[in-house]
DNA sequence: GCGCCGTGGTTCAAAAATTGAACTAATTGT
DNA sequence: ACAATTAGTTCAATTTTTGAACCACGGCGC
């Protein structure tokens, strides 16, 4: 499978990674968050090749997620700042942020702390549902197929939801 | 800079992505999230090389997001389940979602649609400050070192939160 | 026992992605 | 004019990924 079909696939997951999907790009997009925005700092600041950052930060510009605004100061010339969709990113990055700290952490203790300006607390993030407020847990979530699809659509929903051989729920 | 030297760096970020940041993973990861198990499932639904899933397997389950569990099933040998550390993975899964159906939606209407059985709603996810309650945004989370941090830690963490040129938020 | 089929891989050459160093372009300060 | 700085581009070398072919093992019919 060629990597960029994944944008055509039914399944929003694999939509979102065809986008944000390989090695550098949410890299990337945290930089922006902390606040860096020229070419410069984020070829220092993460070590990937500048073929290869030119390359995603044209990407990422064309998809929408950053905008390259052209700032008059010398010393930091072009300025890729998040757009609203970019921004919208952030649950993800603080998701990742979460599991690296629970599961990924050598010292036992963080290195780096985030935390909620608004109420002072080191920040734990929940994710819940929308709805009801309740967390979310994987067994709580069912996955159908979306209304007025075409026949085509249908089937290849349905062949991406049901498996084979009669897959039952993994948690 | 070697891929496998970011489960080194302080940001928790870069150490998650050190190992669900390649272009596979994080599909494996979401078929075991819907039931999915078996070796040939997972290539058939992907699309992926056999060497390659071969290899992102082991590699799971030598990070403990996966176990393979040897089923007497002569039709399904082995099973690759989630371990309690990638079942919390879900919440990454789930933004990933929702922003896929925000904003790579080439239909403007959902294919696939995930639904809250509890609440019987259809899914939004909302990610939270853990202690507060409020909705997420990057503006409110600011970085900072951690305790107890030795000289060196604390230079490598404190170079990784200030940008050079005095670096406003993005957001 | 013996061959056949299915699952779950491994091997390896070809193709694609990535790196890293050198080079270019534009702009500013002296 | 000339050096310095940002922001790239180019291209050969390296690494990763693919895709097809092949192998190993267990169960089953015979």
């Amino acid at each position: 499978m060629k990597w960029h079909d994944l944008n055509e696939d039914a399944c929003s997951i694999a939509r979102t990674l065809s986008v944000i999907g390989d090695r550098w790009t949410i890299l990337i997009i945290k930089e922006c968050f902390w606040g860096v925005s020229s070419f410069g700092e984020f070829h220092c600041r993460l070590g990937i090749s500048k073929a290869l950052l030119s390359q995603r930060l044209k990407e990422l510009v064309a998809v929408g997620v950053l905008v390259r605004e052209d700032t008059g100061d010398p010393f930091a010339r072009n300025a890729y700042k998040l757009t609203r969709m970019g921004k919208d990113l952030f649950p993800v990055i603080m998701a990742m942020a979460q599991w690296g700290n629970a599961y990924l952490n050598p010292q036992a203790k963080d290195l780096v702390r985030y935390r909620h300006k608004p109420c002072g607390e080191l920040l734990k993030v929940e994710t819940t549902c929308k709805a009801c407020g309740e967390e979310l847990r994987a067994r709580d979530v069912a996955v159908e197929p979306g209304e007025d699809l075409s026949d085509e659509q249908r089937e290849k929903v349905e062949a991406a939801i049901a498996s084979v051989r009669g897959v039952k729920p993994a948690v």
